[in-house]
RNA sequence: GGAGAGAUGGCCGAGUGGUCGAAGGCGCUCCCCUGCUAAGGGAGUAUGGGGUUUAUAGCCUCAUCGAGGGUUCGAAUCCCUCUCUCUCCGCCA
């Protein structure tokens, strides 16, 4: 959420920056909410002082053992009144947050201005790429071969978008998550968590998933409660990611400095519907309804969260160092980051049967946006609360990790070898190939 | 699932219709006193809005005692709904 007083003061730069991220902000219907408001709250807070005090009176009086009837008999009528001018400015008052919520963060200065993925801009490389002396297959083609992924039992299961790993594939799996949260948690020193995969609707608006993207997420319904409707009947949402309930930690929370700044990391699966995205990415695992990732948190001083921002963007990308898969890093452009964004990086990893760079990874500082939601302030040199900066990346997606190992490592004969890290996870185990019975 | 108890400021805890944003204690901050660690005295110490203002200063004002609604001139206190916590029983990974 934007700070309103930005909006009052400076509301035609606000909206220029919105446009670059080709947000429309309703300046008319705002400024006249604005003004109505401006004018009935004072009105009412004129009227609930008048009240106040009147009783304040009265009651002084009946203390006294005085008559209280002419002060009675002069507030007596302002009760009606002053309900009303409560209902129009609850009203006024909601409507201006409704606003409020859907408008996304504004881009920070650094971010290049474009229209869509091709107008992210490249930071930097790493790692050699491959190249094969024989015919290579794409990580489907390599897993089903292998007998250890299939897709046709999980369509039984469940439906299209998600997936069956087997054997040692699904240790690899396994492994992966095992290996990330290690290395974030004994090298870069973050605090591991074991969050609900099930949330509120209180913490998807204050990471800014709610009220926008409620098609995106998966709601549970449990008996007689639903999680949408009614905004006091309770229920839950799957969460699309880690960073919910990670940042929401925080909510309405004020935190000593001495505490900043907080760094969490998380494993835990990510429910996506997917809805709008039919057509795309349907081959593989790459786009699943389900799928896991090891997500971090940093909580910080506004003063840091920039430099937390490369920080935390080295810390994925050690893990695909540490895999030796080949990556590049791209700033995104405006219209192509996320709703609570102010930058966004995002690591793309080397896939050799796409023959281009995906997504494996995307790291955004929220700034204060996040924040002001969820009213996460911290008390700063001088003993005033100030909101706090929330910082989220991926450390990584799981699934696409297994899909780069897949198609970097695989071998002319079928086979897969297994990245030296992650071999002290699988028993010593260094390839992936055929074994019987499967 | 059944029966009961409860939710107040950083913490403990008083407060069952009026001068209560809230006694008292602890903690914390600042000051004073005491030649040390100890002890004592004084002051301060919730959050979020709005108005005014060059001002994150000051002043005025509103709201908030788990959440939402209601009764009332007036609600921490009475009524309703919900959420959460605790105790006992049952069930259970």
């Amino acid at each position: 959420m934007l700070d309103i007083q930005l909006l009052r003061t400076d509301l035609n730069h606000v909206t220029k920056k919105l446009a670059s991220r080709s947000y429309r902000f309703p300046i008319e219907k705002f400024n006249q909410l604005e003004a109505d408001r401006k004018k009935i709250q004072t009105q009412t807070q004129e009227l609930q002082a008048k009240r106040n005090a009147a009783s304040k009176l009265i009651g002084q009086a009946k203390s006294k053992g005085e008559d209280a009837t002419s002060i009675f008999t002069e507030v007596a009528s302002l009760g009606d009144e002053l309900k009303q001018f409560e209902i129009i400015l609850g009203q006024i008052q909601s409507e201006l947050q409704n606003i409020l919520l859907e408008v996304p963060n504004l881009p920070h200065d650094s971010v290049p201005e474009g229209s869509g993925e091709e107008d992210n801009q490249e930071v930097r490389r790493w790692g050699q790429i491959r190249s094969f002396n024989f015919e290579i297959k794409d990580h489907v083609n390599i897993g089903e071969s292998l007998k250890l992924l299939d897709f046709e039992t999980a369509v039984k299961l469940s439906g299209a978008r998600f997936s069956l790993i087997k054997g040692s594939l699904a240790r690899l799996h396994r492994a992966l998550t095992q290996f990330m949260l290690d290395t974030h948690v004994q090298e870069h020193g973050y605090t591991e968590i074991y969050a609900p995969y099930l949330v509120n609707r209180d913490s998807l608006q204050g990471t800014g998933q709610l009220p926008k993207f409620e098609e995106d997420l998966f709601v549970v319904n449990t008996a007689g409660k639903t999680a949408h409707g009614d905004k006091n009947t309770t229920g839950f949402y799957l969460i699309p990611t880690a960073e919910v309930p990670l940042t929401n930690i925080i909510r309405n929370e004020i935190v000593a400095l001495k505490f900043l700044p907080m760094q969490f990391v998380a494993h835990t699966p990510c429910f996506r519907s997917e809805a709008g995205s039919y057509g795309k990415d349907t081959r593989g695992l790459i786009r699943q309804h389900q799928f896991d990732k090891v997500e971090l948190v940093h909580i910080v001083h506004p003063d840091q969260s920039y430099e937390a921002l490369e920080t935390l963007v080295n810390h994925a990308e050690k893990i695909l160092q540490k895999l030796e898969l080949p990556y590049r890093v791209m700033t995104l452009c405006t219209r192509d980051m996320g709703f609570s964004a102010a930058k966004t990086y995002d690591i793309e990893v080397w896939l050799p049967a796409q023959n281009t760079y995906r997504e494996i990874s995307s790291c955004s500082n929220c700034e204060s946006f996040q924040a002001r939601r969820m009213q996460a302030r911290f008390r700063n040199e001088n003993g005033k609360t100030t909101l706090l900066h929330t910082l989220n990346g991926s450390g990584l997606a799981v699934g696409r990790t297994l899909v780069a190992i897949l198609e970097n490592y695989q071998n002319a004969d079928g086979s897969v070898s297994i990245p030296e890290v992650l071999q002290p996870y699988m028993n010593g185990l260094d390839l992936l190939r055929i074994v019987g019975g499967q």
